[in-house]
RNA sequence: CGGGGUAUAGCGCAGUCCGGUUAGCGUACCUGCUUUGGGAGCAGGGGGUCGUAGGUUCGAAUCCUACUACCCCGACCA
């Protein structure tokens, strides 16, 4: 653990990823683009998941597991989703190794070459189509509700830990439905479900929208995601939900009889969340003292540091200690009573600040002398300013508030940051002066045309990060080509 | 794939131009004593095929050649 860590206003870039190394949430490894989660970091992924994975469940889905390796030929039964991921596939020739001649190791046995390639999965749809059409034949089979935990890879060229890593952990949901409409409402189901984690757990706030054509899943008739703005200024897809019309069911023919005994193509939908909320979550809330977490996806919620001189004191100090401990475990707060010898109270104090426990309590001889303890509050950055004396006898109750209160204030935060850093602006000149100058969403009129999304692309680096949901109907003029428009888009440039 | 760069202790780096005792510094680690209300101090200690393979030389971390890996910029990125 050395000391300092760069300030987010000298090089966001390199405060992020000692970031996510001094507060030991995870490491590159020694695969390239690939990363260890270490122990503390995957505790706040567990966090997540089980918070998710119990929406699923409220929401009728189950999980299952489907295979890691895809036949290369199910890859290209949907033209626009091997197009979509052909480029990025780690692909399995081999079966075997054998001793190299010259003693130097181990090589590829040539004659265990497979009949067919496997490919590692990058999302598992065509897997997961292909044995939907054995398990559907009539509409009594549907709807089929999953989901599965997995790794994916995607071997992409630049890669940043948490946010676009070469594998990553994630869920997949695949649903199956014998109308439109019903999968049209599994798919924006789905992305409220998305929204409703991002806000009331992770504490940020996101926007909801459609992806235009350009940005759409490969496969999808439509995607539906949400956004979530990053302290520099730059967007964050932080989960998307795709309606997939028809499309995988006509590539793996898988057809239900109806009612009125008529053979129909079965509707899809697909969506996900990945390791990246790791990086959305590090990236919304943490200061330059180090990490901030929720109260609600903290593993650790309230630290206790306790101060001594000599064993007496200790032995004073960590009774009174326990006791608290106790009494915040008995009304449901998860605590670490941090007695390390090791280590002294200030060394502590910047330790769990950049692990960005939520609530640290000091407890000295003095506290002991005057029945108090010091209670520090993470969100606030200034380090006087966080703390307060409370007495002990108040101390689960004011540890309480102060978890409630702290998960609302972060997600208000991030909240006004987002209003302050979303501007609409009404001419090209404008929109590229507000991307240069403060960055953030911009709303901005658009011709619907693939064409001039790239223009703008090429030319300032924003993307379309989506089409909102609650857009209000108003016509504008594009701000690239003047054409008439129905409403404005959400524009940024983006991670 | 194009352009640039790097490779020396767990991590971060100096030394390389101009070859020459035992390869050094910070941090981390180990031991001891003193410390403990904001990242302790002192003393002692362990840890190196100097990316790999050749070559030049009495002598190579240093010069030459080839190779490999990684990083940055670009291209690419549901």
């Amino acid at each position: 653990m050395s000391k300092g860590l760069t300030k987010r206003s000298d090089d966001y870039s390199a405060w992020y990823n000692e970031l996510v190394k001094k507060a030991d949430l995870a490491e590159n490894s020694d695969v390239r683009g690939c990363m260890v989660i270490k122990p503390y970091g995957f505790a706040i992924w567990e966090k997540m998941q089980a918070e998710i994975d119990r929406m699923f469940k409220a929401t009728g889905h189950s999980n299952a597991y489907f295979p890691l390796f895809i036949p290369k030929s199910y890859l290209s039964r949907e033209a626009d989703h091997v197009e979509g991921f052909a480029k990025e596939c780690a692909v399995v020739t081999h079966y075997r190794l054998k001793n190299a001649e010259d003693g130097s190791g181990v090589v590829v046995d040539p004659n265990a070459k497979l009949e067919e390639e496997l490919i590692v999965r990058p999302t598992s749809e065509t897997v997961i189509w292909s044995t939907y059409k054995r398990w559907i034949q009539s509409y009594r089979d549907l709807p089929i509700l999953l989901n599965q935990w997995a790794n994916v890879v995607r071997w992409e060229m630049r890669t940043r830990i948490f946010l676009r890593t070469a594998e990553f952990l994630w869920q997949e949901g695949h649903t199956a439905h014998a109308t439109k409409e019903e999968a049209v409402a599994e798919t924006v189901q789905m992305m409220n479900v998305y929204a409703d984690f991002a806000e009331n757990y992770m504490a940020v706030p996101v926007v909801k929208g459609t992806k235009t054509e350009s940005e759409r899943f490969a496969g999808a008739v439509d995607t539906y995601c949400i956004e979530a703005l990053m302290q520099d200024g730059k967007a964050l897809q932080a989960g998307t939900s795709h309606f997939l019309g028809q499309n995988f069911a006509k590539a793996f023919d898988v057809k239900y009889l109806s009612k009125e005994n008529k053979e129909e193509l079965v509707w899809g939908t697909s969506w996900g969340v990945s390791t990246r909320l790791m990086g959305a979550l590090i990236m919304a809330h943490s200061d330059d003292n180090g990490l901030v977490l929720p109260p609600k996806l903290a593993p650790i919620q309230v630290v206790i540091v306790p101060i001594y001189k000599g064993d007496e004191q200790f032995a004073a100090v960590s009774a009174e200690a326990n006791k608290i401990k106790a009494a915040l475990e008995a009304a449901g707060v998860s605590v670490k009573y941090d007695n390390r010898d090791t280590y002294k109270p200030g060394f502590k104090f910047a330790d769990w600040e950049l692990k960005g426990v939520p609530v640290r309590l000091a407890l000295g001889a003095r506290d002991l002398e005057n029945g108090t303890v010091e209670m520090a509050r993470r969100d606030v950055e200034d380090r006087k300013a966080a703390k307060k004396v409370v007495q002990l006898t108040d101390v689960v109750a004011e540890v309480q508030a102060t978890l409630e209160d702290m998960q609302n204030s972060i997600y208000q935060k991030a909240l006004s940051f987002r209003e302050q850093k979303t501007t609409k602006v009404d001419t090209y000149e404008e929109f590229k002066q507000v991307l240069d100058e403060q960055g953030g969403f911009v709303l901005a009129y658009w011709d619907g045309t693939p064409e001039t999304e790239e223009k703008i692309k090429e030319e300032t680096k924003a993307t379309i990060r989506c089409i909102p949901l609650d857009a209000e109907a108003e016509d504008g003029k594009c701000i690239y080509s003047g054409e008439p428009s129905k409403h404005r888009v959400v524009f940024a440039r983006a991670y």
